[in-house]
DNA sequence: CCCCTTGCTGCGCAAGCTGTCCAGCGATTC
DNA sequence: GAATCGCTGGACAGCTTGCGCAGCAAGGGG
């Protein structure tokens, strides 16, 4: 389980260039189709690649304000609490954690005034206790896998120094 | 600016089924294939759809922790610090917000243990003054968009009740 | 009221890709 | 040595893509 290096560069192919089909890749990784294709199914099969849906830019749909909250919860009232959350279009991710809050979640908003309405939506339930907003300035790292996808990739190539 | 009920339909069918290409797209939503090639170049030039990248999963990397890291940054080190995480494979994803902390990144790891590890990498710089980390436990919530999109694209028809 | 622009439809075509076989072959394992 | 595994290179039919075109309905402007 894991990834060899052919499966890296498939992966920051397609990353690149998605559209460019299997043919086509088995081109530019100068490996026969078939390879290609077993590679893909594999990581499919495996978890790896997940799908290949589109990527939608919430700024462009009207929502260019992202803002992360750290929610305190009520004891027992979890998952009353995340099925709330799930209602919440502007909820676009939901994590429980460690630490001074017990939960995590990213947010959208059409503007600052907006946000002030999701959140009131968002903690306007029993069993949220108190929330703490942090909104997104900048986001000088967009979320990215390509780093850590050559990190993995070269782990089966390790050569030790002997 | 913005999306309509078709753009909504073809955005959800995508998410669902990203393999089935422009022809059976435009079969499954009951329009010609013309006119689903012209909203989604429509919306790739708008940049609602940013592509279809493949969705790398790190835990099937070997990379199962999640967690995100709160940081106090020292005054005017903002660059240095964004250029350090961005060198840092598992950040994959790093803000600068308004609140307590200057930034807030999701940081991976292949275990508890390494977490460490990764935090020792991530605030080993001098900009940083302080660092809070929170390890995600579940994921109720996974990144999704639908919700948002199915709301975006149900504003082009609102009919006021005259 | 008419004209023009815009978006959707339905069609056709050539070119290219996909899905799926197959046999051969080198490397690795038992 | 024999079997297994993954990659290669090739072949095939069937389907999809990219592109262009004409017709048509709806909405906006003059």
């Amino acid at each position: 389980m894991g990834i060899d290096p052919l499966d890296g560069r498939l992966i920051k192919l397609l990353e690149r260039e998605p559209r460019i089909g299997v043919l086509e890749a088995s081109r530019r990784l100068g490996v026969a189709r078939g390879t290609v294709q077993a590679r893909l199914d594999r990581m499919r099969a495996n978890g790896v690649i997940r799908g290949f849906g589109p990527q939608v830019d919430p700024a462009a749909l009207g929502y260019p304000v992202t803002a992360f909250a750290t929610l305190e919860i009520k004891q027992g009232q979890g998952p009353d609490v995340r099925a709330h959350l799930a209602t919440v279009p502007e909820v676009l991710e939901l994590h429980t954690t460690t630490g001074h809050g017990d939960m995590l979640c990213r947010l959208v908003a059409r503007s600052n005034a907006d946000l002030q309405r999701v959140i009131d939506r968002v903690v306007g339930f029993d069993g949220i206790v108190r929330a703490s907003t942090a909104i997104v300035m900048e986001n000088p790292v967009p979320l990215r896998i390509i780093p850590l996808v050559e990190q993995a990739a070269q782990e089966g190539t390790v050569q030790d120094g002997t």
